[in-house]
DNA sequence: TCTATATATAGACATTCATCGATGGATGTG
DNA sequence: CACATCCATCGATGAATGTCTATATATAGA
């Protein structure tokens, strides 16, 4: 499969709202309606192309509803729609709307897909891995048959190791090399804290 | 000549900054970015686009300074560049940053073509705009011609505004209806606020 | 009612760009 | 040395889009 955001809706928002602003001439248009609400005719004088372009361009940004219209005859005087454009500015970079961007499998699909490659159907190891990458996705794996607290003698490490390679040696040493075990003569325990922390992004300004 | 943006850096940086993140792909790819380090392998199992095609993103990403790379043999592995994000976020959406979207010369240019129209070279008045937005330029001008603070007698606006046009009658009907000027048993003075507010915008959130 | 002005719409054109398959370069493995 | 893997680059293609001219629509003024 794919990955898909938690909230797809949620995405086509974000890329409307940064698309909508990814334009000089849009941004000109914003500029000016910051300071005050303005004609066509007055949008048009302000900036370097012709007027049909401004009106396309002011009804994007209609449709995005950053900018709202009050008609006066013939005059269209449009304006900056502060309150959407908050509601807009909060909900796309706030933290929390930010933290939706994060997939919701977390990329599983790939380590299954090394998983699958690597492990027989018997349940036994193939091989061990000589990249790095894949290695430590199988290393993770084979750490979940150890009991977290509980010390295991070299002996046992052996034993249970041996259900799914004959190389034990190689991957008791990679254990203690990942940092996933940690070792006192002979003795083997898994380490406390993961080694994945997701930091995140913060998007605040003025941090 | 037409509106420039008091830095067009600035304006340049902005656009390619919200052009950036104006794709779902790319969106995406943050997004897995943020948890953790990333290789291109992986990303590509998190997406559902081919190989190339991340490539191309992560180079543009790269670009932009959002994503540093740190190669390690074949495997070439991506993160977000958090601190240059954070400075990127924090130049472009802070209210300083954005207040510079702001043109210099503040649709200027579209007086002066209103100004040239109803002026003739001899000073005077050609005729008095029909349209309320350009009667509005001229009366702003004329009004100039009065003192702030200073009280005229009804004939002695007539005698001013006579160098301008001959119908000073309607001249000093649109002074009172525009607000310009205030009147009470036929004595004449400037008003003391000006309408123009210019209200910017506050890209904070959580305001 | 006729004309002028302000704005929107339609259609055409050129450019940008996301995506792809194919390929090349670099690195690790046997 | 030969081969596989990981990744970047190249060239092509189709879709999206910013801009233009020309025209339509609506309103105000004479």
């Amino acid at each position: 499969m794919t990955t898909d955001f938690r909230d797809q809706d949620q995405a086509e928002q974000l890329v409307a709202f940064f698309q909508g602003l990814a334009d000089v001439t849009r941004l000109k248009l914003i500029g000016l309606l910051a300071q005050r609400e303005r004609s066509v005719d007055e949008l048009v004088a302000g900036l370097d192309v012709r007027q049909p372009t401004v009106s396309h361009h002011l009804a994007k940004l209609k449709l995005l509803g950053l900018v709202k219209l009050r008609k006066e005859g013939q005059v269209h005087y449009y304006s900056l729609d502060e309150e959407h454009v908050h509601r807009l500015a909060k909900s796309v970079l706030s933290v929390d709307g930010l933290a939706r961007l994060a997939p919701a499998d977390e990329g599983a699909t790939w380590e299954q897909k090394v998983l699958q490659t690597f492990f027989g159907s018997d349940g036994r190891l193939k091989e061990i891995p000589a990249q790095r990458k894949k290695r430590d996705v199988i290393l993770r794996t084979l750490v979940e048959e150890f009991e977290r607290g509980r010390r295991y003698h070299e002996s046992e490490m052996n034993e249970v190791l041996r259900r799914f390679h004959e190389d034990v040696a190689t991957l008791r040493r990679e254990f203690i090399m990942t940092r996933m075990m940690q070792r006192e003569n002979n003795l083997y325990w898994r380490a406390e804290a993961g080694g994945d922390e997701a930091p995140g992004v913060d998007w605040r300004m003025n941090p």
